[in-house]
Order: structure tokens, then C-alpha cells, then sequence
RNA sequence: GGGCGAUUGGCUCAGUUGGUUAGAGCGUCUCGCUUACACCGAGAAGGUCGCAGGUUCGAGUCCUGCAUCGCCCACCA
């Protein structure tokens, strides 16, 4: 490279050729990261392009990443730029590694978070989803997406996300559209989706239904209230129920729900209820008369034994309830207030009622006694209210025949999770799988591709209506479509002012709109409810590729390599992905599932925004860079490991980049004016230089793959210096283990051992001892510069996916002075497998010695405090069992003489030659030191000195 | 009620298949503004690797039990 492209990142920012300023004293992640990120995305390095057949990346494993989309709810957190950082580095090392590279990204509508969001900002104005009208509260959704969409990607860009930013996909555009329906039709065809009237989680205030997985359990102090319901036999000359004045005792939780028991049941095998199966209880207050039933589902030891059985609102009594057959009785409301089955309780919020009715059952005898009791309450994940378990019509999809491949694609290996503990969680949820409540009662999402026939069957389809002209009618009219028509409301306006339900229509189920009823009917109504947001999140891999189209995308990409997420969504997203991914291809969505784990601030908090405890993370990239908290993110903790951020460990990942910008600085201000050539060994072990290496050439070690690692290069260049013999095979071994590192997806391990290489190998020795060779004007040796330049070049690469900024805007600078690379961007060189035939443990064995040494005087010195700007007289005694360490020593006394102030320095070989009194001594491998200590401190003042360390450490004993 | 993870120097964590004197960052102590870097350099102190057993020539690393903390799953009302 001697002409700067002008297009190049260093451009402006302390660049190295004469006319350009020079470099700043510290890394300043602020100059640098906007510049190089749009370098990089003009130049188009981030789009995932098929190759040409024939060439010779088509030969290459294709790699592919599908983003997973954040919500857009808001802003990334802390978590989104774990999820970046271990994308990027995966995705930048295989573009490195030249294997042709897709990280796709997207977006998720994500219903009803997004939903919640947009209805919060409607209540600041005072006004909620219904005064707007379905329609136009959709649009409003879609501003705040128009809004938030392009924040979110700028975010990842700060972060350095190497994304297809060309190919992101929102999961409401058209194509995941389409591939929602296409999926409901085959599943409806196939008896995969029915619809039923089914016990579910329906959450009071979000006003809709939610799957199991959407309901935290939460453990809440509670009482265990014991209530008498008194017994019945026949009945009074009256009428009436004759009451024997016994009673049978329940314990219950949820007393409010007894309005609504259609039994008691107690355990078959319990001897003290045996007499009482088959007798008959009333229900206090509201009088209905209930049987006491046998059910093996009752545990004995609890409460009483005796069970109320709720089937409308417990979903063990439900069970319960289906297999004696008994009446559900619905006691609440959709927003958990008590109905008319509630008696004089009707229209109490369900709490309200609760405490009403264990007042009057108190005051009639009824409540025998209170216990206090924890028990685990069901929450809206999303809201945090107390969900309801209630009768409602819903849409499920049939799990367990999707789970089967789901199952066996991992057992068989053919899924490999990282780390693989996790295999065995989602193996034990899929055995157990239950079906899936699809439907969401919310007007934020994928509407479900299913019509009803309002002319054919009107009589049969309900409608809710609000007039939009007059008052608000409160509670809504409840009519049939014929008869709102009859009364002159037009079609439309049903469209856009209610809501029906088609309970006992005929669903058309249909991938288009249909035009009409297929028995000829003109309107149609669209089911009002919408999907699962995860219903289209577990098309994701599909979706984002073209399908249901049978793209070249899809062709080559499908199935994409890794699938990296959070470990707690895996049965939310990763599961579902597999079962649909299977379903409709035959084949799985990826091969390896990535889990990482959870980022804690540092008290040891989920990071939450609505805990207040959430940090965002351009925040940190402000005060840190961006490099400093992929570093930090990536070298907290393994894979599926929790992690805390601390403000400690942000500052060592970006002391590391300024280290790194000041060793890069150096190695350049070197160099100075001129260039130094590629360094390569030849086949001779001499130095060479060769110019015009070409990029194929560069490229060799990482193209032929493991190939390389045989190629038998000379090790023995016993005319290189022990230092250059050493550094390069570090730096090589380097890059075989951080290679290896990121093969086992252990990548904070893989930047942990470059962070160590360059810091305590490169930067605290070999630049040290090349400063010595380059000032030392005497020294015919070769320039240590060619070495110095390899060497942090192929640190640069090895660094680039964790540290990407920091790493491309320094290769840019260091590369000007380097001929014979012609990479055009560090984001698209070679990544270094490690050339082994470079290993050289002779010399790595030898200045392990030299570096000893060193040590040793320098230890000496600081216990005998002397004066760090002084020399002292130093004896070093080859010992002559380790065959060549005189030599060795001879080599490395100017740098022992400079590193350890040691002089004059005797290299000799016995230590017979050197004094014996008065001396420091250090034995090492083969060698040792001696250090004469007469002169070199004031005996008087080190015995004062050490003296009061005596009196110091008594005084502390005491 | 099951399952999983954690428990390593003052703090936060590495330690991947059991093998020589257990590592790092931060903090602490002693020095040093030597022409890459004080976002630095040199040196040092500090750990019986939660507890108790066991397997082994050898265990932080494997087995058993226990304890504490965290998480996940689960229909004890």
C-alpha cells in the first residue's frame, strides 16, 4: 500500500504517510467508530451474497445467522448488544475465514408488548384503542414502528453489527405475512389447528388470551381459607333442601370461586371420606346443591382432603370436571369481574368479591378458620396482573405430532446446542408438551386467516357492537349480523365497529382473502383475533429467507449454521423454530442453538427497564467504545452464563484497545518514513521479502484449511534471533488455539488469549527487546521491523471479530507501511488458522530463560531497593548441562544488560567465576544469577529499614 | 415436588477432556512521569479452590452426601 485510498477510514484520523497528522496519544473510539462502521457498509462488506457457482467460494460451507428481531417496543438494552457481539464475531470470523457470510437482521411487531406500549401513549392523551377504532389504531402502531425501526438499527450499527442491513425484514412485512397464512392453511388441512372452548390463561387487563409460557409464577403470601359447606339429604316437606346439619369442610385459596364449584371431591383411598362419596353439599349463600365425588387427582394430606372443584376456573379442576362429566359454571367476566352466576356478588371485581363473600360466610358460620399459606400465583408476563384462568374460545395448535421430529433432530444430533446442557431442558419440555392457545384477543398482529360467512350462517355469527355516531353504547349491543343489517347498519361499519364471534360458523380458511362464501353468501367477516407473536417468530428462518417462495435465498442458506439467543426463550422461539422449521421443509432451521446467558448490572439485577435498573447500551459505548464492551460482554462469562457489567471490567477492555492503539503507534512511528516488505519465512528459513504477495497468496493459510498445518516449514533459522524464532511461534501457536477457541464456541476464551499475547508477550517483551536492537547502532543484526509488523498483523486479524473498530482502523494505518498486502479492509482479510510449521519450542523454551533472568535481577533489585535508574554488576552462570545456554546468554546480555539495568554483565560458565559473598542469587532453568550487593545499598539504612518492618509486623501481631 | 447452575485470593470471574509451583482484571502495598501507552511500566502481598466422605500414583477438575444462593419446570386446591 503506498497510496492512501482516500475512501479508507484512517483518512483524517492520524494516518501515518507524511502528510497526515499522526496519531492520536490515546484510542479515541469517538474518531474512529462512525467512520470506519460507514467505510465498511459503503463498501458493501456486510451483504450475504451468493457466489457464483464454479468460484471459489461457492466450494466454501455457506455461514448464516437470522438475527433474532427485537421487539419494537423501544430502544436495545444491555442484553441486544450480548446478542450483537456474539453474532458479530461469529459472523466476521467466517467472512474472514472467506466462507460466503449471511447475518440477516430483522425486527419483531411483537403484538402484545407493542400493543401495551402504543395503548400507554393513546392513555397520556386520554383516549384508549377503542375510541380510535381498530383501523385506526393500527396506524397508529405503525408510526410508532416507522419510528422506533430505524433507532434500532442504528443502535446495532453503533455496536458494530456486521448485519445485511439491505435484507432486514419486519415480521408484519409481506413476505413473513404470507408465510403466516400459508403455515395456518397447511396446519388447518393437515388437523394441526383447531378450534375449541377450552380452559385458558386470559390476563384481565391486556384483555386477551396468553399461552402458559407467557405466565410467570409468582410466590405470594396467601391465606388457605376453610370453608363448611353443609350437607343435604332429600328434601323438606316444603321443597326445600334438608340440611342434616352436618357439613364437609374445603380448603380453598380462591374462595371467590366457589359461586362457581359443581362439586367436591376428595381422594378414593381416603377412609375418613369414604362414607361421604355420593352424599350431596350446598353451597353456602347462593344454596346450589353439588355432589361430593371420588378423584385420584386429590392429595390427602392437604388441607381438609376434601376439594372444591371449580372446572370453569381451575385447570385441575377442569381436568377433574372432564372426567366425572360435570357442568361448568363461568362465574367472571372477561376484565375479572364476577357475573351474574355470582349471585349478589354480580359485577364485584374478583377481589372485591372475595373479600365480600369471606365476610358473609364468617358471619353465617361458614368460614371454620384461616391459615395462613404461600402459594404460586399465575402473572401476565407482560403486565404483571393476576392472570384468570377462564372458558373461552380459542385457537390451538396440536402439538405433540410437531414435537416428535422436534425431538428426534436433537437426540440424533442433527441440532447441537451450545453449551449442551441445555439439550436435556428442551428434550424434557418437548416430552411434555401441551397444545398451543394461538389466538391473541388483540388488533396488533397477524390476523388470523380465517372467515366467517356472515350471510349464510348470520343468524350464527354474534356481533359486539359500538355505535361510532351516537353515544358509546355501554355495555355494547349484542346482536346477530342479520339483525344489526335489518336495522340499517351497514357492513362496513360492522367491520369497524365491532367484534363478532363465530362460534358456531363455518371458519373459511383461506392463504388470499376470499371473495365470497363458497355457498355464494356476499359478506364476509375476518376472524377478529390475531396470532401469537411467536407464531411468526417460529417462521423466522423461513420467513427471512423468501419462504413460502422457493427463493435462491431460502436454496442456499436454508438451513442457516447457528441459531444465537438468550437461553430463556427457548421454548418460547428455538423450539417452535424447529418444529416449523421441520414441518414445513423436512429439514432443521440450523444446526447449532448458541444460548447465552443473562446481563446483570452490578448488585447482580436483571437488567430491566422497568425495574429502572436498565443501562443502555450506546451509553456505554459513549463512555467506553464499542470495542471495550464487546470485549468486556464477551469475556464475562461462557456461553450460558450469566454475567455482571461492571464499570472494572468496561475500563480493562478499553485500557486493552488504547494499548493496542499505542503498540500499533509505535510499531508505525518505527518504521518511520519508509516501509518494511511482508515478512514470510522461504523455504531455506532465511528472511525473505517478497514483494507483491498477492491476495490469493495471503489468503493461502485460511482457503486450503488445515492443509497448511502440514506444510513442513524449516524451524531451525538459527541465524533469526531467539526472539524473532519466539514471537513468531507464539503468535502462530496463537492462532491455532484461538482458532480452536472459536471452532467450541468458547469466544471469550479465544479474545482472552489474544488479550494476553499482545499485552504480556508482544508489547511487554518483544517490543522491548526490538526497541534495544532498533536504537542500537552497532548491531549488525537484521531490523527486527519486518517481525514487528507481521506479528501484530496477524494480531490485528485475530483480534478483528471481537475488537472490530479499534483492530480495521489500525490495520488500515499499520498496513501503508507493510508491502505485499493488497487485503482491502482488515473486515474482509484472512483470518490466521496458525502456521505450525513455525512452531519452534526450542526457542520458546529459550526466552522463557532470557525473560527469567530478566526477572530474576529485576527481583533482586526491587527487594534490595536499589535505585531504579542504576546499574548493577551482574554474574550470569551458564550451566553447562543445558547444552547451548551460553550461547543463548551471549545473545541476550545486550537485552538483559538494558531490560534488567544489569552492568556490567558476566556471561560465564561456571559458578566458580563468580563471587560467592555477599551476593543475590537466583537459580533458573539451567541457569543462574548472581547479583553482588556490596555498595549497592546503605547497610545501616536497610537494617533501620528493615528493623521497623520487624516492629511494624509485631505491632499487627499484637 | 423435580431439574439445572453457581460456591476458586478483598471484589468480579477464567480454569473446556483429572497431571508439573491454581490464573486474570480490578483493588491493595513498594517503587518509577525511561522518547508507544499513567487508559502506563517494574516488583510484591493475598487462595487448605463451600463442607464431609470416596475413586486414583495424582482432583479445583470424576463419584456420593450435605449446606447456602440463583434460575427453570411442575395441576398440592
Amino acid at each position: 500500500m503506498t497510496t492512501a485510498d482516500p475512501q479508507r477510514p484512517t483518512e483524517g484520523a492520524g494516518g501515518t504517510t507524511n502528510d497526515q497528522p499522526p496519531m492520536a496519544k490515546a484510542y479515541d473510539p469517538r474518531a474512529t467508530e462512525d467512520r470506519v462502521y460507514q467505510f465498511w457498509e459503503t463498501r458493501g462488506y456486510f451483504k450475504g451474497e451468493i457466489p457464483e457457482p464454479g468460484s471459489a467460494k461457492a466450494a466454501r460451507e455457506p455461514f448464516c445467522i437470522i438475527m433474532p428481531p427485537p421487539n419494537v417496543t423501544g430502544e436495545l438494552h444491555i442484553g441486544h448488544a450480548l446478542t450483537d457481539t456474539v453474532e458479530d464475531i461469529l459472523t466476521r470470523w467466517h467472512r474472514m475465514l472467506g466462507d460466503p457470510t449471511l447475518w440477516l437482521p430483522g425486527i419483531d411487531h411483537a403484538g402484545i408488548a407493542t400493543q401495551n406500549v402504543v395503548e400507554k401513549q393513546l392513555a397520556k392523551e386520554g383516549l384508549s384503542r377503542h375510541d380510535l377504532g381498530r383501523d385506526e389504531f393500527e396506524k397508529r402502531v405503525w408510526q410508532w414502528v416507522h419510528r422506533y425501526r430505524p433507532i434500532i438499527s442504528n443502535q446495532h450499527r453503533r455496536l458494530g453489527a456486521s448485519a445485511d442491513w439491505s435484507n432486514e425484514v419486519f415480521t408484519l412485512d409481506d413476505g413473513p405475512q404470507s408465510a403466516v397464512r400459508v403455515t395456518f392453511k397447511k396446519m388447518w388441512d393437515d388437523g394441526l389447528i383447531y378450534r375449541g372452548e377450552r380452559l385458558i390463561n386470559w390476563c384481565p387487563r391486556c384483555q386477551t388470551a396468553v399461552s402458559d409460557l407467557e405466565v410467570d409464577h409468582e410466590e405470594q403470601q396467601g391465606s388457605l381459607w376453610y370453608i363448611r359447606y353443609p350437607v343435604v339429604d332429600g328434601k323438606d316437606a316444603d321443597g326445600a333442601p334438608h340440611l342434616t346439619g352436618e357439613h364437609l369442610t374445603v380448603a380453598t385459596t380462591r374462595p371467590e370461586t366457589y359461586v362457581g364449584d359443581t362439586a367436591v371431591a376428595v381422594n378414593p383411598k381416603d377412609a375418613r371420606y369414604t362414607d361421604w362419596i355420593g352424599r350431596t353439599v350446598m353451597l353456602p349463600v347462593i344454596q346450589r346443591e353439588i355432589p361430593v365425588l371420588a378423584d385420584e387427582a386429590i392429595e390427602m394430606e392437604f388441607g381438609t382432603g376434601a376439594v372444591k372443584v371449580t372446572p370453569g376456573h381451575d385447570p385441575t379442576d377442569f381436568e377433574i370436571g372432564q372426567r366425572h362429566n360435570l357442568p361448568i359454571v363461568n362465574v367472571m367476566n372477561k376484565d375479572a369481574t364476577m357475573n351474574a352466576q355470582a349471585g349478589p356478588y354480580d359485577g364485584m371485581d374478583r377481589f372485591e368479591a372475595r373479600a365480600m363473600m369471606l365476610r358473609d360466610l364468617e358471619e353465617l358460620g361458614y368460614l371454620e378458620k384461616t391459615e395462613p399459606h404461600t402459594l404460586q400465583v399465575g402473572t401476565c408476563s407482560r403486565c404483571g396482573t393476576i392472570i384468570e384462568p377462564l372458558m373461552s374460545w380459542q385457537w390451538f395448535v396440536k402439538m405433540k405430532p410437531l414435537a416428535q421430529p422436534g425431538i428426534d433432530v436433537v437426540r440424533d444430533g442433527k441440532i447441537k446446542f451450545v453449551p449442551d446442557r441445555f439439550e436435556r431442558i428442551y428434550l424434557n419440555w418437548m416430552e411434555n408438551i401441551r397444545d398451543w392457545c394461538v389466538s391473541r384477543q388483540l388488533w396488533w398482529g397477524h390476523r388470523i386467516p380465517v372467515w366467517y360467512s356472515a350471510d349464510d350462517d348470520g343468524d350464527k355469527i354474534i356481533v359486539t357492537f359500538r355505535d361510532p355516531d351516537g353515544e358509546a353504547t355501554d355495555p355494547p349491543r349484542v346482536a346477530t349480523y342479520n339483525e344489526l343489517r335489518a336495522d340499517g347498519v351497514s357492513h362496513e361499519t360492522i367491520i369497524r365497529h365491532a367484534t363478532w364471534s363465530g362460534v358456531d360458523a363455518t371458519p373459511i380458511v383461506a392463504i388470499d382473502t376470499p371473495e365470497r362464501s363458497p355457498k355464494g353468501g356476499g359478506h364476509l367477516l375476518q376472524e377478529n383475533d390475531v396470532l401469537d407473536t411467536w407464531f411468526s417468530s417460529g417462521l423466522w428462518p423461513l420467513s427471512t429467507l423468501g419462504w413460502p417462495g422457493q427463493t435462491p435465498e431460502l436454496a442456499y442458506w436454508y438451513p442457516t449454521s447457528v441459531m444465537e439467543t438468550g437461553y430463556d426463550i427457548i421454548f418460547l422461539w428455538v423450539s417452535r423454530m424447529i418444529m416449523l422449521g421441520i414441518y414445513h421443509t423436512g429439514d432443521v432451521p440450523y444446526s447449532t442453538v448458541y444460548l447465552h446467558g443473562t446481563v446483570r448490572n452490578e448488585q447482580g439485577k436483571r437488567m430491566s427497564k422497568s425495574l429502572g435498573t436498565g443501562v443502555d447500551p450506546l451509553d456505554v459505548v459513549e463512555k467506553y467504545g464499542a470495542d471495550a464492551l464487546r470485549y468486556t460482554l464477551i469475556t464475562s462469562s461462557g456461553a450460558g452464563g450469566d454475567m455482571k457489567l461492571s464499570d472494572q471490567r468496561l475500563e480493562a477492555g478499553r485500557n486493552f484497545a488504547n494499548k493496542l492503539w499505542n503498540a500499533t503507534r509505535f510499531v508505525i512511528s518505527m518504521i518511520g518514513e519508509q516501509t518494511v516488505e511482508l515478512f514470510e519465512f522461504d523455504a531455506k528459513g532465511q528472511t525473505a521479502n517478497r514483494k507483491g504477495a498477492t491476495k490469493t497468496d495471503n489468503r493461502r493459510q485460511t482457503t486450503d484449511g488445515e492443509q497448511t498445518s502440514n506444510r513442513q516449514r524449516p524451524t531451525a533459522n538459527s541465524h533469526l534471533p531467539v526472539e524473532e524464532r519466539w514471537i513468531i511461534s507464539r503468535v502462530e501457536g496463537l492462532a491455532r488455539s484461538v482458532d480452536e477457541q472459536l471452532r467450541k464456541f468458547e469466544l471469550g476464551e479465544a479474545a482472552k488469549q489474544v488479550y494476553e499475547f499482545v499485552w504480556s508477550e508482544f508489547a511487554d517483551w518483544y517490543i522491548e527487546i526490538a526497541k534495544i536492537r532498533v536504537r542500537d547502532e552497532q548491531s549488525t543484526a537484521p531490523s527486527p521491523l519486518p517481525v514487528l509488523a507481521y506479528v501484530l498483523e496477524r494480531s490485528l486479524r485475530l483480534l478483528h471479530p471481537v475488537m472490530t473498530f479499534v483492530t480495521e482502523e489500525l490495520w488500515q494505518a499499520l498496513v501503508q507501511k507493510i508491502d505485499g498486502i493488497d487485503d482491502e479492509a482488515l473486515i474482509v482479510a484472512g483470518f490466521p488458522r496458525g502456521e505450525s510449521g513455525f512452531t519452534d519450542a526450542a526457542a520458546e523454551r529459550e526466552m522463557e530463560t532470557l525473560i527469567d533472568v530478566v526477572r530474576a535481577i529485576r527481583n533482586i533489585r526491587a527487594e534490595k531497593k536499589v535505585e531504579p535508574g542504576k546499574f548493577v554488576e551482574a554474574y550470569i552462570v551458564a550451566d553447562a548441562a543445558r547444552p547451548g545456554v551460553r550461547a543463548l546468554l551471549d545473545a541476550g546480555a545486550p537485552y538483559i544488560e538494558t531490560l534488567a539495568r544489569a552492568r556490567p554483565l558476566h556471561i560465564v560458565d561456571a559458578i566458580a567465576d563468580a563471587p560467592r559473598d555477599q551476593v543475590a542469587t537466583a537459580v533458573l532453568d539451567g541457569v543462574t544469577a548472581v547479583v553482588p550487593l556490596a555498595g549497592l545499598f546503605d547497610v545501616e539504612a536497610e537494617r533501620t529499614r528493615l528493623n521497623k518492618q520487624i516492629a511494624e509486623a509485631e505491632a499487627e501481631a499484637g
